[in-house]
DNA sequence: ACTCTAAAATCAAGTTACTTTATTTTCAAG
DNA sequence: CTTGAAAATAAAGTAACTTGATTTTAGAGT
């Protein structure tokens, strides 16, 4: 009984963990790098959202319209990012990764990327189900819980 | 064989979700409350690691000492934290939690914080013993990274 | 005991980034 | 084909950050 509930609590301490040390380790990179941490919040939605518009990227860093801009400006600038047109919409625009800043980037995540992808190789396809299972759950909980509080349900 | 291999994917993409989705989380909330980013991840830290100093703090976050100092006196003049003497070194200062931030908080994050603690009960012990390996393996993983960026080795 | 170097935190001046408000362009409904 | 709203930008003012100097205390060496 014990037993089982400091289990229950590991795992949600081990999952807490892990968010931080994510956090933390972006702020490493962004040190390295020279980038402001909103600057490197927007670079990793990119990096796993793929194509973007500025309002998108205004939602989801918290920022206001102007302050996208002017953030686009500065990782354009940098050749982070790249401005396309938006083909649907002639008033938009759509942002994506430029490849300077994968290859910035590169030296500093391949080795984590690799150690990750081989930590999760020595897995049987059974955990991996379990693992893979939870996470989507928990992620979808707190997707769920974002979108309450954005609008005011909370 | 393929299958294997989309399910490492799966994982590798749902750990990543994971994280973006906690991010999101935090900006939704900083938002309802009005603090800025940085605000926000100090407190997020002060949260898990419990009691930290200005210096501790400043590294976490990647802040200047001068920034911290003026951040600290943000939150502490908005009573979300406390100053406490360090009594191991008369130079520095310990900061904490302060209770009012808790209430704040409160509302906005216990609902997600039951339901995860709901879900987590639904797993066999196995099976957390699983989930709590997976977590603590990657994350030692990121923090270990994290540690190389810092001390210059990448 | 007594220097001296360095570390922790703070402060002040200058820079960078953000918000607010207004403007332009385009969309989409009537 | 007008009209109200949405997407992005721009400019002015505010807030937050960096740099460099200062204060206080630790800890090492004499």
């Amino acid at each position: 009984m014990t037993t089982k509930k400091d289990l229950q609590t590991l795992v949600m301490m081990a999952s807490r963990e892990n968010n931080i040390s994510s956090i933390l380790f972006r702020n490493a990179v962004r040190n390295k790098v020279g980038l402001n941490i909103t600057d490197s919040e927007c670079l990793s939605f990119l990096g796993i959202k793929g194509v973007l518009t500025p309002k998108d990227i205004s939602h989801y860093t918290g920022l206001t319209t102007g302050s996208t801009t002017a953030m686009l400006d500065r990782l354009e600038n940098a050749e982070f990012i790249r401005r396309k047109p938006n083909p649907d919409d002639r008033r938009g625009a759509l942002i994506e990764i430029h490849e300077k800043w994968v290859e910035t980037s590169r030296p500093l995540v391949a080795g984590l990327q690799k150690e990750q992808a081989e930590l999760i190789a020595s897995y049987s396809d059974t955990e991996l189900e379990i693992i893979a299972d939870f996470l989507t759950r928990f992620t979808n909980n707190v997707k769920k819980h974002t979108q309450m509080i954005e609008d005011g349900l909370i």
